[in-house]
DNA sequence: AACTGTGAAAACTTTCACAGCC
DNA sequence: GGCTGTGAAAGTTTTCACAGTT
């Protein structure tokens, strides 16, 4: 595999892509072309050779490119080949509800374990995971091989809990608190904050009601 | 307010600015450098200054920014120096967490209706929010004066709900459906998409162990 | 004829470096 | 001396346009 290095969005873009061909209509069809792929995700023709060309030479002059063998060379690049073993680590609002959100399993993300610091939850089964206390995080997140942590924690335990994780040798941790992380070059990390996604929403609103002259 | 259009990653910095200015060991000092809030945000000096000077001159040479009149600029900018009404559609498990997520909350978003179609779920109140059926979504939106909606409902329904939303005059649609949105020129459509963030994840761990070579 | 792969051009974003001000 | 605001430079991403292949 020609392995050279994708900015983050040019991955976004093929994540849009892999979940295209791995759906209807593009399932089941022999060839797909660059201008279909990209009208489903939103992106020009053009785009989308460029970004399949950094890997390689995926496609067919004159035909398109061969809808499996593209599938199967984007979750190779993806690693979306295998599973991932996940676990959730607070097991809160946000936490608890990812728990039950079958679209991660359905896209190979196995949920194994759950972890909360609140006594009341520790012992009980959410969705057919077991949540454990605090103080067994580095036991069995070992013992049930995870690889990437999802970190629904209050914002003020993030940065303790992401420097025990990063300790461990997890992989890569999706954090949802509303904090800046750091746990210097162990794991990967990137960040939803819901209200941050809000605000960019509200500059939108907010600056075509500007345009638009006083309120719209 | 000199409005120029900024780019998206320049508004999720400006939030983040804000988000730094409104706590500690920001707020309650008099003036913050363009070195010191991007340190806080991890962003480079010039570009604070660079994005800053994009909507006119927050600063004083030789002091800084002054933190409150930066505070409230930023505030203006991204239409937060008001609180925005929000309805959430879909009151699953995202939905539902959502609910009573205080950090929305706090961060000036007010979640004043929700609206499900399972029967069982309207008329409850979760969190303070009563649940609505989806036949009374235009009337509610209306009546309860909602500008922004997070849509969380299973992914075949999301495209026609969002028509509905778009019809009935929502500004801003935070989509939490795997799909494509596109219900034309109306609402700002921003989507977040949990399995697409730790797909990032695995991108960036299977390359690594490419680089490290065989299994990292 | 249809469509990819890719250099070159254009557009955009970030960094540099320094004049200007407090 | 310290720090902003900003043009110019460097770097990055996207689009264009077309040669090359089936």
């Amino acid at each position: 595999m020609t392995a050279r290095r994708a900015s983050e969005s040019t991955v976004r873009r093929l994540c849009g892509y892999l979940r295209r061909l791995r759906e209807p209509p593009a399932a089941g069809r022999a060839y797909v072309s660059s201008s279909e792929l990209g009208a489903a995700c939103g992106v020009t023709a053009a785009q989308v050779r460029k970004d399949l060309s950094l890997f390689g030479s995926f496609g067919r002059r004159g035909s398109g490119y061969p809808v499996e063998e593209l599938r199967a060379g984007l979750e190779a690049i993806l690693g979306l080949d295998r599973g991932w073993r996940v676990a959730v680590v607070g097991a809160g609002k946000i936490g608890g509800a990812l728990l039950g959100y079958d679209d991660l399993e359905r896209r190979g993300f196995h949920l194994v374990a759950a972890f909360d610091a609140d006594p009341a939850k520790i012992g009980t089964v959410r969705h057919g995971v077991r949540v454990h206390g605090m103080a067994d995080l580095e036991t069995v997140l070992a013992s049930a091989d995870v690889e990437l942590v999802i970190l629904a924690v209050p914002p003020p335990a993030a940065a303790a809990v992401a420097s025990r994780l990063a300790a461990c040798g997890i992989r890569g941790i999706l954090n949802f608190a509303p904090v800046r992380l750091d746990p210097g070059p162990g794991p990967d990390i990137r960040n939803v904050d819901v209200a941050l996604e809000l605000e960019g929403l509200t500059y939108a609103v907010a600056a075509r009601s500007r345009r638009d002259g006083g309120r719209g």
